[in-house]
DNA sequence: AGAATAGTGTCTTTAAGACAATATGGC
DNA sequence: GCCATATTGTCTTAAAGACACTATTCT
């Protein structure tokens, strides 16, 4: 505790002239492929103390102080060097630390999970951001091992994402700014993983202000069907009850 | 960047050769005393570089990575030294951080929130734990300045708080270990500050294995009541649905 | 016409809301 | 018996579950 309270630039005193942890930020960001949930996964890069060489990895990275003005600025920058998106909806999960999780010391990381349409994405390959895939969630076994604690932070991501999507409005950031009745139902069904009443499905959502009709509808090889659009994208709805839960 | 990367004994390098946040935990204890939802706030003392002198916060500090195995453990110290409270509900609520939030640097907090039974607990006054107070929570308005954030981060906490009462049996950790309905009832009236029906509440309460019965009954100048104790402390119930809902 | 998906309707079920009725121990 | 609170019951209501039925476009 010498010559400490001096790191970078920044001088530090008082009750801070302490050992301070890593801080790092981690983003699970998800997408539907393929009527299949994906997380976007990179393979982390050999290098002089780097830890967990060649396993995946969450996209993520320390706090830089310079150049992220808060934790969620820092998500926003780690989403934008992986793929292309500049506003999904982001969400934060919640933060973990101790003293073993990365081997280089202490460490704390944020994370947060973000929903986005895979179809308007191109992912970053090559150069400094390593190789980026998508992963199917079904994917992430014990088997698959991922870096640090990833896996914990990754099933928290999904338990999170699985549980609120139960009451709300969450899968309709997973589609284009248009869609069907059916495509927002499938989506739904995709992430929860079980068959909904179309009945009560289209009620229920209609019965909100979520939506709003566009003006057009898809035709197909079968009777067309209405889009819509959100209504107040910004705005998460909540619903009053859960969807039928699953038997037990 | 020129001669960082040790701070206190422990070296950092590769991707850690960078400027650390500070890390704090800042913990949002709560209880009802007198028929109103308390929280527990301290005043900062005056010091060299303490920030916020004689202001109300949170109890809350930075980690000790010589002390704390984890974030976990650093907010349990934060609650020991404050009360003598050892193993209450203590629940993440989030955590934050930005460039300008505490002015000796780019700094984190991971806030959680912690319930407890007031009559249980000894204040720690004096020392160098600072002044310890319960104040309702209903006079923490922004005239009564808080220290950093912690007015939101407060509010925030409560929010929480107040969301997960209204399908969950989080407000039991605020009761003794033995109580009747009736006390539940109560104290979820206290925390969600409307009325609620008493027929409704003891069905739903009793349906879920939330409660055993003590085979012991409490007398007063009335019925007697039975009373009851949590089934599994440790396990929170979630209800199938939400209490009924403030009229809009 | 037939395939395929969109959209509606009807009846049941679940759990809460409103409110009344009954129960019990201390005084 | 009276008071005060505990406990139960009855009827209504809100929203979902189950499932069938109708609608529309393309081939």
């Amino acid at each position: 505790m010498s010559q400490a309270g001096k790191v970078g630039s920044k001088a530090t005193f008082g009750a801070a002239l302490i050992e301070r942890p890593l801080v790092s930020v981690d983003v699970a960001i998800f997408s539907v492929i393929d009527a299949e949930l994906n997380v976007l996964l990179m393979r982390r890069q050999p290098g002089p103390h780097e830890p967990y060489p060649g396993l995946l990895a969450l996209p993520g990275g320390f706090i830089d102080v310079a150049k992220d003005r808060d934790l969620i600025g820092c998500a926003l920058r780690k989403l934008k060097e992986k793929t292309a998106v500049a506003a999904p909806y982001l969400e934060q999960v919640g933060s973990w630390g101790d003293a073993k999780r990365d081997p280089r010391g202490w460490s704390t990381t944020h994370v947060y999970f973000a929903l986005i349409n895979a179809e308007v994405v191109a992912l970053k390959q090559g150069g400094n951001a390593a190789d980026v895939q998508w992963l199917p969630v079904s994917a992430i076994t014990p088997q698959l091992r991922l870096a640090f604690d990833h896996a914990m932070l990754f099933a928290a991501a999904l338990a999170r994402l699985r549980s609120k999507v139960e009451y709300t409005s969450l899968p309709a950031y997973l589609l284009p700014r248009e869609f069907t009745l059916s495509d927002l139902q499938s989506i739904y069904e995709v992430v929860l993983q079980r068959p909904l009443e179309k009945s009560a499905f289209r009620t229920r959502v209609l019965a909100t202000d979520l939506l709003e009709e566009v003006p057009r509808i898809r035709t197909g090889p079968n009777r067309p069907a209405q889009l819509y659009r959100l209504r107040n994208p910004e705005q998460l709805v909540f619903f009053p009850r859960t969807f039928n839960p699953p038997r037990d």
